[in-house]
DNA sequence: GGCTTGACTACACGATCGTGTAGTAGTTTG
DNA sequence: CAAACTACTACACGATCGTGTAGTCAAGCC
Protein backbone atom coordinates (compact mmCIF):
# COMPACT_ATOMS: atom_id res chain seq x y z
CA UNK A 1 0.00 0.00 0.00
CA UNK A 2 2.65 2.47 0.74
CA UNK A 3 4.89 3.05 -2.41
CA UNK A 4 7.78 4.92 -2.85
CA UNK A 5 6.81 8.62 -4.95
CA UNK A 6 8.55 7.46 -7.97
CA UNK A 7 6.09 4.39 -8.51
CA UNK A 8 2.80 7.04 -8.16
CA UNK A 9 1.63 8.32 -11.91
CA UNK A 10 2.56 12.06 -12.34
CA UNK A 11 -1.36 12.68 -11.84
CA UNK A 12 -0.85 10.78 -8.58
CA UNK A 13 1.84 12.49 -7.23
CA UNK A 14 0.21 16.20 -7.75
CA UNK A 15 -3.03 15.10 -6.02
CA UNK A 16 -1.45 14.13 -3.22
CA UNK A 17 1.12 17.10 -2.96
CA UNK A 18 -2.33 18.98 -3.19
CA UNK A 19 -4.39 17.24 -0.29
CA UNK A 20 -1.33 17.36 1.40
CA UNK A 21 -0.17 21.06 1.19
CA UNK A 22 -4.10 21.91 1.01
CA UNK A 23 -4.54 20.74 4.44
CA UNK A 24 -1.71 22.21 5.70
CA UNK A 25 -2.20 25.96 4.49
CA UNK A 26 -6.02 25.73 3.04
CA UNK A 27 -7.18 26.45 -0.10
CA UNK A 28 -5.82 29.70 -0.57
CA UNK A 29 -2.81 29.51 1.34
CA UNK A 30 -1.38 26.49 -1.75
CA UNK A 31 -0.68 27.89 -4.96
CA UNK A 32 -1.07 25.50 -8.04
CA UNK A 33 2.67 26.10 -8.28
CA UNK A 34 3.64 25.04 -4.73
CA UNK A 35 1.80 22.06 -5.64
CA UNK A 36 3.49 21.20 -8.30
CA UNK A 37 6.87 22.02 -6.94
CA UNK A 38 6.28 19.40 -3.95
CA UNK A 39 4.86 17.20 -6.86
CA UNK A 40 8.46 17.70 -8.74
CA UNK A 41 6.28 18.69 -12.25
CA UNK A 42 5.78 21.45 -13.97
CA UNK A 43 2.74 24.26 -12.87
CA UNK A 44 1.11 23.60 -16.53
CA UNK A 45 0.84 19.99 -16.12
CA UNK A 46 -1.55 20.26 -13.06
CA UNK A 47 -3.71 22.40 -14.99
CA UNK A 48 -3.12 19.87 -18.11
CA UNK A 49 -4.44 17.11 -15.53
CA UNK A 50 -7.04 18.68 -13.27
CA UNK A 51 -7.77 21.53 -15.89
CA UNK A 52 -8.50 24.19 -12.75
CA UNK A 53 -8.10 24.81 -9.23
CA UNK A 54 -11.35 24.33 -8.39
CA UNK A 55 -11.64 20.99 -10.33
CA UNK A 56 -8.46 19.69 -8.57
CA UNK A 57 -10.11 20.79 -5.64
CA UNK A 58 -13.13 18.78 -6.41
CA UNK A 59 -10.87 16.12 -7.48
CA UNK A 60 -9.19 15.83 -4.36
CA UNK A 61 -12.48 15.93 -2.41
CA UNK A 62 -13.68 12.50 -4.32
CA UNK A 63 -10.04 11.02 -3.67
CA UNK A 64 -9.76 11.74 -0.13
CA UNK A 65 -13.65 11.00 0.64
CA UNK A 66 -13.21 7.06 -1.73
CA UNK A 67 -10.27 6.61 0.49
CA UNK A 68 -11.43 7.31 3.90
CA UNK A 69 -14.48 5.18 3.45
CA UNK A 70 -11.70 2.37 1.95
CA UNK A 71 -9.27 2.83 5.25
CA UNK A 72 -12.28 2.85 7.34
CA UNK A 73 -13.62 -0.34 5.85
CA UNK A 74 -9.88 -2.09 5.82
CA UNK A 75 -10.07 -1.57 9.74
CA UNK A 76 -13.66 -2.24 10.63
CA UNK A 77 -12.80 -5.28 12.94
CA UNK A 78 -13.16 -2.75 16.46
CA UNK A 79 -17.27 -2.17 16.19
CA UNK A 80 -17.39 0.07 18.95
CA UNK A 81 -17.23 3.98 19.64
CA UNK A 82 -13.52 3.67 19.22
CA UNK A 83 -13.32 1.79 16.04
CA UNK A 84 -13.24 4.90 13.76
CA UNK A 85 -10.31 6.95 16.02
CA UNK A 86 -7.28 5.48 14.77
CA UNK A 87 -8.38 6.55 11.30
CA UNK A 88 -6.99 9.58 12.61
CA UNK A 89 -3.26 8.24 12.95
CA UNK A 90 -3.00 5.73 10.19
CA UNK A 91 -0.20 6.93 8.41
CA UNK A 92 -2.34 7.64 5.16
CA UNK A 93 -5.31 8.31 6.31
CA UNK A 94 -3.54 11.96 8.48
CA UNK A 95 -3.44 13.97 5.35
CA UNK A 96 -6.49 13.02 4.33
CA UNK A 97 -8.10 13.88 7.58
CA UNK A 98 -6.59 16.98 7.72
CA UNK A 99 -7.55 18.16 3.99
CA UNK A 100 -11.18 17.18 4.76
CA UNK A 101 -11.81 18.77 7.81
CA UNK A 102 -10.17 22.02 5.96
CA UNK A 103 -12.09 21.47 2.96
CA UNK A 104 -15.43 21.17 5.13
CA UNK A 105 -14.31 24.60 6.83
CA UNK A 106 -14.18 26.05 3.17
CA UNK A 107 -17.60 24.98 2.23
CA UNK A 108 -17.07 22.20 0.29
CA UNK A 109 -20.20 19.62 -0.65
CA UNK A 110 -18.21 16.55 -0.36
CA UNK A 111 -16.59 16.89 2.71
CA UNK A 112 -19.83 18.18 4.39
CA UNK A 113 -21.45 14.84 2.81
CA UNK A 114 -19.16 12.80 4.26
CA UNK A 115 -20.00 14.24 7.93
CA UNK A 116 -23.35 13.70 7.24
CA UNK A 117 -23.04 9.64 6.68
CA UNK A 118 -20.33 10.22 9.76
CA UNK A 119 -23.91 11.00 11.57
CA UNK A 120 -25.63 8.82 10.14
CA UNK A 121 -23.01 5.61 10.85
CA UNK A 122 -23.16 6.88 14.92
CA UNK A 123 -26.81 7.26 14.68
CA UNK A 124 -27.22 3.86 13.69
CA UNK A 125 -24.60 2.93 16.29
CA UNK A 126 -26.31 4.25 19.20
CA UNK A 127 -29.72 2.42 18.23
CA UNK A 128 -27.57 -0.97 17.77
CA UNK A 129 -25.79 -0.25 21.07
CA UNK A 130 -29.04 0.16 22.83
CA UNK A 131 -28.07 3.96 23.95
CA UNK A 132 -31.71 5.98 23.40
CA UNK A 133 -31.03 9.56 23.96
CA UNK A 134 -34.21 12.04 23.99
CA UNK A 135 -32.90 13.69 20.50
CA UNK A 136 -31.21 10.62 18.58
CA UNK A 137 -29.91 13.27 15.82
CA UNK A 138 -28.91 15.71 17.68
CA UNK A 139 -26.91 13.32 20.02
CA UNK A 140 -25.02 11.60 16.77
CA UNK A 141 -24.16 15.49 15.47
CA UNK A 142 -23.27 16.28 18.28
CA UNK A 143 -20.60 13.06 18.54
CA UNK A 144 -19.70 13.57 15.17
CA UNK A 145 -17.96 16.70 15.81
CA UNK A 146 -16.53 16.12 19.08
CA UNK A 147 -14.39 12.98 17.15
CA UNK A 148 -13.39 15.56 14.64
CA UNK A 149 -12.66 18.40 17.38
CA UNK A 150 -9.59 16.77 19.02
CA UNK A 151 -7.95 16.48 15.58
CA UNK A 152 -9.07 20.03 14.66
CA UNK A 153 -7.29 21.00 17.60
CA UNK A 154 -4.16 18.95 17.61
CA UNK A 155 -2.21 21.29 17.98
CA UNK A 156 -3.57 23.15 21.37
CA UNK A 157 -4.42 19.96 22.80
CA UNK A 158 -0.94 19.34 22.18
CA UNK A 159 0.54 22.24 23.45
CA UNK A 160 -1.57 22.07 26.69
CA UNK A 161 -0.45 18.44 27.53
CA UNK A 162 3.25 19.24 26.64
CA UNK A 163 3.03 16.24 24.54
CA UNK A 164 2.41 15.72 20.52
CA UNK A 165 -1.00 14.22 20.53
CA UNK A 166 -0.44 12.84 16.60
CA UNK A 167 2.45 10.61 18.04
CA UNK A 168 1.06 6.74 19.22
CA UNK A 169 2.03 7.85 22.96
CA UNK A 170 -0.06 11.25 22.76
CA UNK A 171 -2.74 9.74 20.92
CA UNK A 172 -3.37 7.36 23.30
CA UNK A 173 -3.40 9.47 26.34
CA UNK A 174 -6.21 12.09 25.14
CA UNK A 175 -7.85 9.02 23.74
CA UNK A 176 -8.02 7.38 27.18
CA UNK A 177 -9.09 11.07 28.14
CA UNK A 178 -11.84 10.97 25.92
CA UNK A 179 -12.74 7.67 27.11
CA UNK A 180 -13.03 9.48 30.18
CA UNK A 181 -15.61 12.21 29.56
CA UNK A 182 -18.18 9.30 27.76
CA UNK A 183 -17.49 7.55 30.91
CA UNK A 184 -17.58 10.33 34.25
CA UNK A 185 -21.31 11.51 34.34
CA UNK A 186 -20.08 15.41 34.46
CA UNK A 187 -24.37 16.14 35.04
CA UNK A 188 -27.01 14.48 36.50
CA UNK A 189 -30.02 13.91 34.83
CA UNK A 190 -31.80 15.98 37.44
CA UNK A 191 -29.18 19.06 36.46
CA UNK A 192 -29.95 18.80 32.87
CA UNK A 193 -33.97 19.08 33.91
CA UNK A 194 -33.31 21.75 35.51
CA UNK A 195 -31.70 23.61 33.43
CA UNK A 196 -33.81 22.94 30.47
CA UNK A 197 -36.57 24.68 32.61
CA UNK A 198 -34.72 27.77 32.65
CA UNK A 199 -33.36 27.90 29.20
CA UNK A 200 -37.08 28.05 28.25
CA UNK B 1 -22.50 48.62 23.76
CA UNK B 2 -23.98 47.89 20.13
CA UNK B 3 -23.43 51.03 18.82
CA UNK B 4 -24.18 52.29 14.99
CA UNK B 5 -21.27 51.94 12.59
CA UNK B 6 -20.95 55.77 12.75
CA UNK B 7 -20.17 55.95 16.21
CA UNK B 8 -17.15 53.90 15.63
CA UNK B 9 -13.73 55.69 14.86
CA UNK B 10 -12.26 54.38 11.51
CA UNK B 11 -9.75 52.60 13.38
CA UNK B 12 -12.40 50.72 15.03
CA UNK B 13 -14.31 49.92 11.98
CA UNK B 14 -11.27 48.29 10.49
CA UNK B 15 -10.60 46.49 13.41
CA UNK B 16 -13.73 45.08 13.43
CA UNK B 17 -14.03 44.32 9.71
CA UNK B 18 -10.76 42.91 9.34
CA UNK B 19 -12.27 40.09 12.80
CA UNK B 20 -15.50 39.44 10.35
CA UNK B 21 -13.81 39.18 7.20
CA UNK B 22 -10.66 36.82 8.83
CA UNK B 23 -13.20 35.22 10.58
CA UNK B 24 -15.31 34.31 7.63
CA UNK B 25 -12.52 33.80 4.78
CA UNK B 26 -9.54 32.88 6.50
CA UNK B 27 -6.71 35.11 6.74
CA UNK B 28 -5.48 34.59 3.61
CA UNK B 29 -8.97 34.95 1.78
CA UNK B 30 -9.39 38.36 3.03
CA UNK B 31 -7.08 40.83 1.05
CA UNK B 32 -6.50 44.58 3.08
CA UNK B 33 -8.47 46.32 0.50
CA UNK B 34 -11.58 44.09 1.18
CA UNK B 35 -11.61 45.03 4.75
CA UNK B 36 -11.21 48.47 3.57
CA UNK B 37 -14.06 48.62 1.64
CA UNK B 38 -16.12 46.74 4.07
CA UNK B 39 -14.81 49.46 6.32
CA UNK B 40 -15.68 51.88 4.15
CA UNK B 41 -12.44 53.28 4.01
CA UNK B 42 -9.43 53.39 1.40
CA UNK B 43 -6.91 50.63 1.71
CA UNK B 44 -3.93 53.36 2.35
CA UNK B 45 -5.75 54.17 5.87
CA UNK B 46 -5.35 49.98 6.98
CA UNK B 47 -2.00 50.70 6.68
CA UNK B 48 -1.67 53.60 7.93
CA UNK B 49 -3.28 52.16 11.03
CA UNK B 50 -2.08 48.88 11.71
CA UNK B 51 1.22 48.90 9.37
CA UNK B 52 1.29 45.52 7.43
CA UNK B 53 -1.65 42.90 7.22
CA UNK B 54 0.46 41.02 9.84
CA UNK B 55 0.39 43.27 12.69
CA UNK B 56 -3.43 44.17 11.76
CA UNK B 57 -4.41 40.21 12.50
CA UNK B 58 -1.78 40.79 15.82
CA UNK B 59 -3.77 43.75 16.78
CA UNK B 60 -7.02 41.43 16.23
CA UNK B 61 -6.23 38.93 17.82
CA UNK B 62 -5.69 41.04 21.47
CA UNK B 63 -8.55 43.13 20.20
CA UNK B 64 -10.77 39.32 20.13
CA UNK B 65 -9.02 38.15 23.29
CA UNK B 66 -9.76 40.64 25.28
CA UNK B 67 -13.00 41.28 24.80
CA UNK B 68 -13.83 37.72 24.69
CA UNK B 69 -12.63 37.68 28.35
CA UNK B 70 -14.52 41.15 28.86
CA UNK B 71 -17.88 39.62 27.50
CA UNK B 72 -17.46 36.28 29.71
CA UNK B 73 -16.77 38.33 32.74
CA UNK B 74 -20.34 40.00 31.91
CA UNK B 75 -21.86 36.66 31.97
CA UNK B 76 -20.24 34.46 34.69
CA UNK B 77 -23.17 34.57 36.97
CA UNK B 78 -24.03 31.07 36.05
CA UNK B 79 -20.81 29.31 37.05
CA UNK B 80 -21.56 25.70 35.58
CA UNK B 81 -20.12 24.10 32.18
CA UNK B 82 -22.57 25.27 30.26
CA UNK B 83 -22.17 28.96 31.55
CA UNK B 84 -19.19 29.52 28.79
CA UNK B 85 -21.54 28.63 26.73
CA UNK B 86 -23.78 31.78 25.79
CA UNK B 87 -21.05 32.82 24.37
CA UNK B 88 -21.24 31.38 21.03
CA UNK B 89 -24.33 33.13 20.33
CA UNK B 90 -23.87 36.11 21.84
CA UNK B 91 -24.53 38.92 19.12
CA UNK B 92 -21.42 40.38 19.76
CA UNK B 93 -18.90 37.82 20.67
CA UNK B 94 -20.29 35.50 18.00
CA UNK B 95 -17.63 37.04 15.01
CA UNK B 96 -15.10 36.68 17.63
CA UNK B 97 -14.86 33.24 18.44
CA UNK B 98 -15.49 32.49 14.56
CA UNK B 99 -12.65 34.61 14.18
CA UNK B 100 -10.51 33.01 17.31
CA UNK B 101 -11.03 29.44 15.92
CA UNK B 102 -9.46 30.76 12.13
CA UNK B 103 -6.85 32.31 14.14
CA UNK B 104 -5.99 29.09 15.92
CA UNK B 105 -6.40 27.04 12.81
CA UNK B 106 -3.46 29.47 10.99
CA UNK B 107 -1.20 29.17 13.94
CA UNK B 108 -1.60 32.28 16.16
CA UNK B 109 0.02 32.53 19.23
CA UNK B 110 -2.28 34.76 21.39
CA UNK B 111 -5.65 32.28 20.18
CA UNK B 112 -3.99 29.42 21.39
CA UNK B 113 -2.78 30.91 24.45
CA UNK B 114 -6.85 31.52 24.95
CA UNK B 115 -7.40 27.68 24.35
CA UNK B 116 -4.84 27.27 26.79
CA UNK B 117 -6.37 29.56 29.49
CA UNK B 118 -9.37 28.18 28.54
CA UNK B 119 -8.47 24.23 29.38
CA UNK B 120 -6.65 25.90 32.95
CA UNK B 121 -10.20 27.04 33.66
CA UNK B 122 -12.28 23.79 32.92
CA UNK B 123 -9.36 21.82 35.13
CA UNK B 124 -10.15 24.61 38.04
CA UNK B 125 -13.85 23.63 37.16
CA UNK B 126 -13.00 19.74 37.56
CA UNK B 127 -11.46 19.83 40.76
CA UNK B 128 -14.07 22.32 42.00
CA UNK B 129 -16.44 20.38 41.27
CA UNK B 130 -15.44 17.29 42.60
CA UNK B 131 -14.76 15.06 39.12
CA UNK B 132 -11.94 13.58 39.82
CA UNK B 133 -10.71 11.89 36.30
CA UNK B 134 -7.29 9.81 36.09
CA UNK B 135 -5.62 12.35 33.86
CA UNK B 136 -7.06 15.62 34.98
CA UNK B 137 -4.97 18.04 32.21
CA UNK B 138 -5.92 15.28 29.00
CA UNK B 139 -9.76 15.33 30.53
CA UNK B 140 -9.85 19.38 30.23
CA UNK B 141 -8.36 19.26 27.22
CA UNK B 142 -10.74 16.63 25.37
CA UNK B 143 -13.66 19.23 27.28
CA UNK B 144 -12.10 22.42 25.47
CA UNK B 145 -12.09 21.35 22.46
CA UNK B 146 -15.21 19.86 22.27
CA UNK B 147 -16.78 23.16 23.42
CA UNK B 148 -14.93 24.38 20.41
CA UNK B 149 -16.52 21.53 18.06
CA UNK B 150 -20.31 22.17 17.61
CA UNK B 151 -18.83 25.65 16.88
CA UNK B 152 -16.46 24.56 14.24
CA UNK B 153 -18.53 22.44 12.76
CA UNK B 154 -21.82 24.37 12.84
CA UNK B 155 -22.77 24.45 9.51
CA UNK B 156 -22.45 20.50 8.72
CA UNK B 157 -24.20 20.19 12.29
CA UNK B 158 -26.93 22.68 10.83
CA UNK B 159 -27.23 20.43 7.70
CA UNK B 160 -27.16 17.14 9.80
CA UNK B 161 -29.91 18.58 11.61
CA UNK B 162 -32.31 20.29 9.71
CA UNK B 163 -31.80 23.51 11.49
CA UNK B 164 -29.36 26.14 12.01
CA UNK B 165 -28.18 25.35 15.33
CA UNK B 166 -27.08 29.51 15.54
CA UNK B 167 -30.78 30.43 15.76
CA UNK B 168 -31.69 30.14 19.52
CA UNK B 169 -33.91 27.42 18.85
CA UNK B 170 -31.06 25.20 17.27
CA UNK B 171 -28.56 26.34 19.66
CA UNK B 172 -30.84 25.11 22.37
CA UNK B 173 -31.06 21.73 20.73
CA UNK B 174 -27.77 20.63 19.96
CA UNK B 175 -26.53 22.48 23.53
CA UNK B 176 -29.41 19.72 25.05
CA UNK B 177 -27.96 17.17 23.15
CA UNK B 178 -24.54 17.78 23.95
CA UNK B 179 -25.99 17.89 27.77
CA UNK B 180 -27.15 14.41 26.91
CA UNK B 181 -23.46 13.13 25.66
CA UNK B 182 -22.32 14.37 29.49
CA UNK B 183 -24.93 12.73 31.35
CA UNK B 184 -25.34 9.44 29.74
CA UNK B 185 -22.25 7.03 30.15
CA UNK B 186 -21.47 5.82 26.65
CA UNK B 187 -18.93 3.27 27.90
CA UNK B 188 -18.51 1.69 31.43
CA UNK B 189 -15.30 1.55 33.37
CA UNK B 190 -15.04 -2.08 32.58
CA UNK B 191 -14.61 -1.39 28.95
CA UNK B 192 -12.65 1.16 28.94
CA UNK B 193 -10.02 -0.80 31.56
CA UNK B 194 -10.19 -3.66 28.46
CA UNK B 195 -9.02 -1.33 25.86
CA UNK B 196 -6.34 0.00 27.99
CA UNK B 197 -5.28 -3.44 28.27
CA UNK B 198 -5.88 -3.91 23.76
CA UNK B 199 -3.80 -0.67 23.41
CA UNK B 200 -0.99 -2.05 25.46
C1' DG C 1 7.33 5.69 -42.64
C1' DG C 2 3.76 9.33 -41.39
C1' DC C 3 0.19 10.80 -37.99
C1' DT C 4 -2.34 11.13 -34.07
C1' DT C 5 -2.50 11.35 -29.17
C1' DG C 6 -1.35 12.25 -24.50
C1' DA C 7 2.15 13.64 -21.03
C1' DC C 8 4.71 17.37 -20.17
C1' DT C 9 7.36 22.07 -20.19
C1' DA C 10 8.25 27.03 -21.08
C1' DC C 11 6.47 31.26 -21.19
C1' DA C 12 3.45 35.16 -21.35
C1' DC C 13 -1.15 37.36 -20.01
C1' DG C 14 -4.04 40.15 -16.92
C1' DA C 15 -5.65 40.42 -12.27
C1' DT C 16 -4.82 40.95 -7.51
C1' DC C 17 -1.99 40.88 -3.71
C1' DG C 18 0.83 43.53 0.17
C1' DT C 19 3.41 47.38 0.31
C1' DG C 20 5.63 51.97 -0.60
C1' DT C 21 5.36 57.03 -1.67
C1' DA C 22 3.49 61.48 -2.18
C1' DG C 23 0.24 64.60 -1.09
C1' DT C 24 -4.21 66.90 0.92
C1' DA C 25 -7.30 68.64 4.71
C1' DG C 26 -7.98 69.67 9.35
C1' DT C 27 -6.51 70.21 13.96
C1' DT C 28 -3.11 71.19 17.45
C1' DT C 29 0.82 73.51 19.27
C1' DG C 30 4.35 76.97 19.94
C1' DC D 1 0.38 83.15 12.04
C1' DA D 2 3.38 79.36 11.04
C1' DA D 3 4.99 74.84 11.99
C1' DA D 4 3.90 70.22 13.17
C1' DC D 5 1.15 66.51 13.51
C1' DT D 6 -2.65 63.28 12.46
C1' DA D 7 -6.19 61.16 9.63
C1' DC D 8 -6.81 60.05 5.29
C1' DT D 9 -6.60 59.31 -0.03
C1' DA D 10 -4.56 58.41 -4.62
C1' DC D 11 -1.47 56.04 -7.10
C1' DA D 12 2.38 53.28 -8.50
C1' DC D 13 5.72 49.31 -7.49
C1' DG D 14 7.12 44.49 -7.75
C1' DA D 15 5.65 39.92 -6.65
C1' DT D 16 2.54 36.24 -7.11
C1' DC D 17 -1.66 34.42 -8.37
C1' DG D 18 -4.72 31.38 -11.77
C1' DT D 19 -4.92 30.83 -16.37
C1' DG D 20 -3.94 30.62 -21.47
C1' DT D 21 -0.94 29.35 -25.50
C1' DA D 22 2.53 27.15 -28.03
C1' DG D 23 5.55 23.69 -28.50
C1' DT D 24 8.56 19.33 -27.39
C1' DC D 25 8.84 14.47 -26.88
C1' DA D 26 7.76 9.62 -26.85
C1' DA D 27 4.47 5.88 -27.66
C1' DG D 28 0.88 3.71 -30.34
C1' DC D 29 -1.70 3.06 -34.64
C1' DC D 30 -2.58 3.19 -39.77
Amino acid sequence: MERPADDLTARARIRDAAIRLFGERGIEGASIRDIAAEAGVSSGLVRHHFGSKEALREACDRYAKERMLQIGAELTQDHDLTGLDPLALHPVAFPLQLYIVRSMMDGSETATALFLEGVDAVEEWTTSFGINPKDRRGYAAALAAIKLSVFVFRDQVSKALGEDITTPAGYNRIGQALMEVFTIPLLTQEQVDNMRKQEK
